[in-house]
DNA sequence: CCGCTATGATTTACGACGCC
DNA sequence: GGGCGTCGTAAATCATAGCG
């Protein structure tokens, strides 16, 4: 019974990657928060509503994101360099 | 609620995030059969009694404390999982 | 089709704070 | 006032999506 039920649960974690939208409002947001990238409760509500994701996927996305980060600063500069440019141009305008 | 002491250095920004500390314990997953032990106990209980933590912890040789943040880590799963479903049905 | 890695979710362990 | 409660998180690990 137990078994069935783990596997009923770990059934749950069929996933999809995000969209590509959705990805790109969440790197937004933490390559310009890069000091300090932990969105408040409303923020991650507000996150979660333009991404159509549920406010745990965006504590998930956060998570992985902070500690994929720390790992491996080299791995993101790319990344990194990318939205910095990209908030830059929006906010001239 | 969460704020621990940290010096500045602009050169990393990742300095100003939270660190775990050093003397944190690895995390070790537990066997097939202590989580079915223990997803037993909570099915019974929620909450544990002093005396049925020392107990559990015996049988399936583990700390009080493990088992003990155990059931507050289960009770939370718990709270997610009721939310998520009740969000579900609005 | 296959192996590998990126990615989203879940599992241990704890610090901060609350309450009694 | 020490011990257990929740809450948010770090870090490791799990499961698989999906790319080359």
């Amino acid at each position: 019974v137990m078994i069935l039920r783990s596997r009923f649960l770990d059934a749950r974690r069929k996933r999809r990657n995000f969209s590509k939208q959705a990805t790109e409002i969440l790197n937004e947001y933490f390559y310009s928060h890069l000091s300090n990238p932990y969105p408040s409760e409303e923020a991650k509500e507000e996150l979660a509503k333009k991404c159509s994701i549920t406010v745990s996927q965006v504590s998930n996305w956060f998570g992985n994101k902070r500690i994929r980060y720390k790992k491996n600063i080299g791995k993101f500069q790319e990344e990194a360099n990318l939205y910095a440019a990209k908030t830059a141009v929006t906010a001239a305008h | 609620h969460k704020e621990e002491k940290h010096e500045l250095d602009p050169n990393n920004p990742v300095a100003n995030w939270i660190h775990a500390r050093s003397t944190r314990k690895k995390r070790c997953p537990y066997t097939k059969y202590q989580t079915l032990e223990l997803e037993k106990e909570f099915l019974f209980n929620m909450y544990l009694t002093r005396d049925r933590r020392y107990e559990v912890a015996r049988v399936l040789n583990l700390t009080e404390r493990q088992v003990k943040i155990w059931f507050q880590n289960r009770r939370m799963k718990m709270k997610k999982m009721n939310k998520e479903k009740t969000d579900k049905e609005q």
